[in-house]
DNA sequence: GTACATGATGTTGTGCACAACATAAGAAGA
DNA sequence: TCTTCTTATGTTGTGCACAACATCATGTAC
């Protein structure tokens, strides 16, 4: 299955917050890259099942994703992905786009070999992403390059709000995605601005200007989102 | 108990949402009023007991403010209400500072009379706190004016963000007002300045200005922090 | 045929007993 | 006297049976 490949960084830690880490990564990949998608129902008997445990550690999981806003539990009914209208997606946005700025501006890191290298290498095997390429590699590309970007800011609670609202809005970005008549014209050139992107920001860590860099990711992410908002609206 | 005063407003309803929120809203209020301090260890059977519930839905509900960082459950050991370093404090207080100007700049409501008359209630109510006044009657007022400036966008998600990280910090804001000599005297201090940028604040609002509402807020939450830490360094 | 009642089915929520774990006190040995 | 192992105690974590709830199908009265 594909997501082993998203879930393959978990610990291996047995006691009792191993498990927890572990079911709790599991899960929040799965719905990021859509293997849950919104509105899907999930069963906590399924899922105690799956890894071997009963419903009670995966219950503790599933509240903690409500909280975050991913799941919804309701009595007697099921434990649904939440989905996103359009305004409140379009709120989510508004913030992305400022607290990306924000991470070049509080507490930026101090640049050095070993974070440059790690841009070189991202931006390696973005390069690599041809024309029809498969939209989880993508979206896994994606999801590791905003880890990398959120690092280079100290400020760590800044770091917790960003990732919340990426795991938020990713998932829906891609899934409107999906919906548009000839998405994959769409997503090839979401592609190569995807590669520009990470190549110009890399480009900008390694000059060690760590909020011009933010400033680039301010710009592409307020784009993107228009650029399929355009595409939404233009031909769903 | 004082503590009623923040519980009243709890909602009647006895379903399990209802119970749910009943018990959260409870503890969360404690935290931040100081009832429950950084390091104080609950214990989810007296929660339990307390509200007629058993350890299960209490449980659902620590595991919440866990992740909201307001707790932090240990096997074995209990669960702690978490304490805050002056490090990750200077941190969460950069991000409140840019989040509170954004309330005035993302989807801020158009401002109405029923708007205006809440300001001039709790201005009104700011005005009869005196010298010497309960620390708890201001830490409740200040909770209070925190969720009606809010209230200022309708960026929900924004709400939600400030929401959190508010009370992360105003509770450690208060302990360390409290670890200082002559503390009266910083408190009576305070108590002045949080009733100008109150009067600031809601003649702003008056004006229909909330962009320019959201910059004293901005400036105020900044120069109360560095009052605060310059008390601590001096005569802690 | 339609509206409504009633039961069957499936899901999450709750209560409780016990396991896993951490800590501190005490005993045994050097 | 100090160290170390053992044990007692208290806490959170887990598993399981059942309650509460929502939904859909079925049947019945009109």
């Amino acid at each position: 299955m594909a997501q082993t490949v998203a879930e393959e960084q978990a610990p291996a830690d047995d006691s009792a917050r191993g498990r927890f880490a572990r079911i709790y990564q599991a899960l929040r990949s799965r719905i990021c890259l859509l293997d849950y998608p919104p509105g899907k129902r999930l069963r906590e008997e399924d899922l105690a099942e799956e890894f071997g445990v009963s419903r009670t550690p995966v219950r503790r999981v599933l509240v903690k994703l409500e909280a975050e806003g991913l799941l919804r539990s309701v009595h007697g009914v099921g434990t649904i992905v939440t989905d996103i209208d359009a305004e409140e997606l379009a709120q989510v946005y508004e913030i992305r786009v400022e607290l990306a700025e924000l991470i070049g501006k509080l507490s930026p890191v101090e640049v050095n070999e070993e974070l440059i290298e790690k841009f070189r290498d991202i931006r390696a095997r973005c390069e690599q992403l041809t024309e029809g390429s498969d939209v989880r590699q993508f979206a896994w590309l994606n999801m590791e390059f905003f880890h990398l970007f959120t690092s280079l800011t100290r400020n760590e609670p800044l770091r917790e709000l960003s990732e919340r609202l990426y795991y938020q809005t990713s998932r829906i970005w891609m899934k409107t995605a999906l919906q548009i008549r000839d998405y994959q014209e769409l997503l090839d050139n979401e592609f190569r601005t995807f590669q520009r992107e990470v190549a110009d920001i890399a480009e900008a860590v390694e000059h060690g200007d760590v909020a011009a860099a933010a400033y680039v990711r301010r710009v592409h992410i307020a784009l993107s989102y228009a650029r399929i908002r355009r595409a939404f609206a233009e031909n769903s």
